[in-house]
DNA sequence: CGTTTAGTTGACCGTGCTCAAGGGGCGTGG
DNA sequence: CCACGCCCCTTGAGCACGGTCAACTAAACG
C-alpha cells in the first residue's frame, strides 16, 4: 500500500452515494471531500484489510475496486456476506465494537481512503445531515445483509444468482459504474459461489443457464445484462430494500 | 394492544443488554428507564407490528416475548432473518430510512415500549455512552445478520440448527432468561424452519437427530441443552460475533 | 516451457425437498 | 359431553437439486 495522488473524479462515487441518502450541503460535501483526500491508499488484489477478531480502529472508504466481506468456518468453508463496491464504506462506526466479526479482502486492486477515528468523529459532529447519511449507509448495509439471508435461504440457484447480479448492477449504477447495460464485474466464479452459497461447479452451470436463456453475457470480467427486467423477474428482485432506488 | 402497568423487573433485560455494550451512568440509566416506561404496550401472538414498505416512525423495545424479523417472496416463501428477544430493539434508528425493508411479527404475546422519534433523539443526545450503546445494538444486529448468512449458506442442516440454538441460548442468557441449562423456547418448528432456511419436514428430522444425539431436549416450548459445549461443537459456534460474550 | 489459476464438463451421489397421510392437543360450537 | 376443525408435530416414500470428485482446456505468468 502506498500514498498516491488523487484525480478529482475519485471521490465522486462516495459523494453520489451519500447524496442519494441525504441531501448534503456544499460545505458538508467539501469537508467530507477534504477529509477523504487526506490519506488515500491503494492495495493489490487478494490482500486482507482486516481479519475477524481484530480491533477496527479506522474507517475506510472505497474509491475504486471491489472487496469482499466474508467469514470462514474452521474447516475452510467460506461465506462472502457482502461485496464492498466503489463509494461504499468498509467499516463505518464499527470502531464502536471491540473487534470485527468478519474479515475483508480485496478482490481487485483497490484505492481507498483511510480515516482515523478522531477526525471521523469530528467530521460527523460538524454536520447533521452528513452524520445521518453515514448512519444510513450502515443501515442500508443491514438491509442488504437481510436480503442476502433471504437470497441464500429461500431462493433456488437460478433465482439466487440472478438476484445477486441485479443487486450488484443497481449498486454500481448508483455510483455511475454502469454504462448502458454493461459493467465491470471483476470477480471469479469462486467468489460468486461463496457469495451465493453454492458450490463452484453448480454456480458455473447456473451462469451458463442464465447465458443460455439470453439474460446475461459474462466474460472477461465484464457483465452485460441483456434484459434487466427479465433478469429481475428471474431473481424475484424487489428493490424495496435499496432505499436509494426510485 | 393496550397500555398496562409495569412492575420494576420488566426493564431489566434492556438495561442489562445496554450495560454489556457500554457502561451506563446511573443518571443515563434512569433517564432511559423513564423514557421506556412512558408508553408500554402489549400485543398478542401473531400480530404484525410493521410491514415491508411501511415508514418506520417510532422505536420499539421488547420487554417480554419473542418476535420475528422476516421477508416474504412473491410466492409466499418466507425467510426469518432474525428473532427479536426480550431486551432487544425492533427498529433503533431505522426511522432514518424512508421505509422498512422487512416485516416484524410477534411470535408470542409481547410486552414492548414504544418511543416516538423526538423523545428518542432527545434521549440519545443527552448522554454519549447511552447513544453509543444504542448504536452498538444496531451494529450487533449487523454482526448477527452476517452470521445468519454464513449459517444458511455454508452449514449443513444439523450444524445450522445447532448453531441457531446456541446463539439464541446465549442471547437469552445475557438478559437473564436462562435458568440452569434451560430456557423458554416459544417458537413453532415452522418458525425454526423459516429461520434456518430448511423445509419444515427436514427441520423436524434434524431436531430429532439432535435429540437422539442427547444434545438437546425440546418439548412443550422449553429448550434444555444437555451439553452446551458439545452443541457448540456440533454447530461450529464461534461467539466472536457476539461482542457482549466473554 | 512448466506452473498456476480460472473456467468447463461428465458422472455419480446424497442431502434435503415434496407430497401425502396420520396423530395428538386444544378450543369451539352443537 | 362429544364432534369437529385447526394447528402443530411426525413419519414414509420418492425424487431432484445441488454437491463431490475427477479430468481437461485455456489463459496468464514466470
Amino acid at each position: 500500500m502506498s500514498i498516491m495522488r488523487l484525480d478529482g473524479g475519485l471521490t465522486q462515487p462516495v459523494v453520489r452515494r451519500l447524496n442519494a441518502l441525504r441531501q448534503l450541503s456544499e460545505t458538508a460535501t467539501a469537508a467530507f471531500d477534504k477529509t477523504i483526500r487526506r490519506r488515500v491508499l491503494h492495495a493489490g488484489a487478494g490482500e486482507t484489510l482486516i481479519s475477524e477478531g481484530e480491533r477496527p480502529d479506522r474507517i475506510r472508504v472505497v474509491l475504486a475496486g471491489w472487496l469482499s466481506r466474508y467469514k470462514l468456518l474452521e474447516d475452510g468453508r467460506r461465506q462472502i456476506v457482502n461485496f464492498i463496491l466503489p463509494g461504499e464504506m468498509c467499516d463505518a462506526f464499527s470502531y464502536l465494537l471491540p473487534r470485527s466479526d468478519h474479515s475483508i479482502d480485496t478482490l481487485t486492486p483497490v484505492v481507498f481512503s483511510e480515516i482515523e477515528r478522531e477526525p471521523f468523529e469530528e467530521l460527523i459532529a460538524s454536520d447533521r445531515s452528513l452524520m445521518e447519511a453515514l448512519w444510513c449507509t450502515s443501515l442500508v448495509d443491514g438491509s442488504i445483509q437481510r436480503e442476502w439471508a433471504v437470497n441464500i435461504g429461500r431462493r433456488d440457484a437460478l433465482e439466487r444468482v440472478a438476484h445477486l447480479l441485479c443487486e450488484v448492477f443497481e449498486r454500481l449504477k448508483l455510483v455511475g459504474l454502469v454504462e448502458g447495460n454493461s459493467c465491470a464485474f471483476p470477480v471469479t466464479q469462486m467468489d460468486l459461489a461463496d457469495a451465493s452459497g453454492l458450490s463452484i461447479v453448480h454456480l458455473n452451470r447456473t451462469l451458463q443457464e442464465l447465458r443460455a436463456a439470453g439474460l446475461i453475457i459474462l466474460r472477461e470480467r465484464m457483465l452485460t445484462i441483456n434484459d434487466l427486467d427479465a433478469l429481475k423477474d428471474a431473481g424475484l428482485f424487489n428493490p424495496t430494500y435499496l432505499p436509494y432506488l426510485r
